[in-house]
DNA sequence: ATTAGCGGATAGTACTACTGTCTATTGGGG
DNA sequence: CCCCAATAGACAGTAGTACTATCCGCTAAT
């Protein structure tokens, strides 16, 4: 198909498909003249896909980047989730991890006997995020190990939704896309269950 | 103390701080003259919070703002975490909800029992979530189903960590920042997940 | 032969989150 | 009592993100 069509089966406009073609998130379609080029179904497909990133998982521009070299990059699964868990995570500022913070999940990942990276930007945001609460003044150990339970369910059913994948592409980029989309998703849900929990619980939630 | 030390006890520089008046995120200090305010510690917590909201929670500040005037409104728990949830949420755009996707939620809303308003924006998030999701080409009934467990979990959690507080004023911050902060603890916690899990079960993850 | 569409380049816009500069005071040390 | 650094307040400027608009040279379709 041609610009046009793309541009009005996307939703999106002929400028901003421009855009990302300039911005290297769309790949460039295949040429039949200076001036034509022809883009696949796979444009289509990758133009709702960045949507649902940008728009959804609000991610930005730059992190969408990194995600689609990654399902194109063509590496292992370990590889993409690694890379994948590295574009959301963000930056954590250079301050020193709190150390209070820093013992209390490592508690939680021993109790749990998980397997993970210290390094990983993913430990640095949950140490950050859980130093904040902390000086916020709450969270003991107990709402942690409940995050951990759930987050422990959540990692069990990402990877088990995505172990029906068959080819290595696909496992790849539903690593990627599922992970991205799942936050909202996820927290949504919570948004749910808390009104649910908020209601039923009148007596502790103090009403 | 005066503006040039909670500059400096907060770490921001004093144009920030005055910006952060303007906007009205931050409460005016006590006049004493006309070019002479008294700042109290109040409002060191204040920065600190609007801070963490920021940088650890990603709020904009539009968000931030709502998420203070609820803090400081007085209203009661329930209106707080109802406009937390609407400040969190953002805006879902004016598409209507893929009919698939709700009626996949609403199964499992009504699998477990939950009490929740379909009118508030979380519901609409969710589904515009699950439908994305979908669109993808993954996420059956049961990897919804594992979110929803993990969700109640959370949700579980939060609420009972929450309910130590014996002040209104105290349980409305708690509901507000909590919510706030949680997410991206949550989320930090899932990839540690995700990394244990992908390790752990190499055989099914296609390695 | 004309013209609408195309790729490519460049400039401009709207929004967010600050940052810098200026002015008219004024508290407090010398 | 004098002076100067600090202050409140107003306003302009900046950096980054995500587009949006305009122009140009070319060409495919009518």
């Amino acid at each position: 198909m041609r610009m046009a069509e793309l541009a009005k089966r996307s939703g999106l406009s002929v400028a901003t498909i421009k855009f990302y073609l300039r911005e290297g998130l769309l790949p460039p379609g295949q040429r039949s003249n200076v001036n034509q080029a022809e883009y696949e179904e796979a444009h289509l497909e990758r133009l709702r896909m960045i949507r649902a990133l940008a728009k959804v998982a609000r991610l930005p521009l730059a992190s969408i980047r990194e995600v689609v070299s990654v399902v194109d990059g063509g590496g292992t699964p370990v590889d993409a989730m690694a890379a994948t868990q590295d574009a959301l995570a963000g930056e954590v500022g250079p301050e020193p991890m709190d150390a209070e913070s820093e013992g209390a999940l490592d508690r939680i990942v021993a109790e749990r006997g998980w397997q993970c990276e210290k390094t990983s930007p993913a430990y640095g945001a949950a140490v950050a995020a859980l130093a904040e609460l902390e000086a916020e003044g709450f969270g003991g150990e107990g709402l942690l190990a409940g995050y951990a339970e759930a987050a422990d369910l959540v990692g069990h059913s990402d990877l088990a939704a995505v172990a029906s994948e068959e080819s290595t592409a696909g496992l790849v980029r539903a690593i990627v896309v599922g992970g991205a989309l799942r936050r909202p998703l996820l927290d949504a849900l919570v948004m749910l269950a808390q009104q649910h929990h908020a209601q039923a619980g009148r007596g502790p939630a103090g009403r």
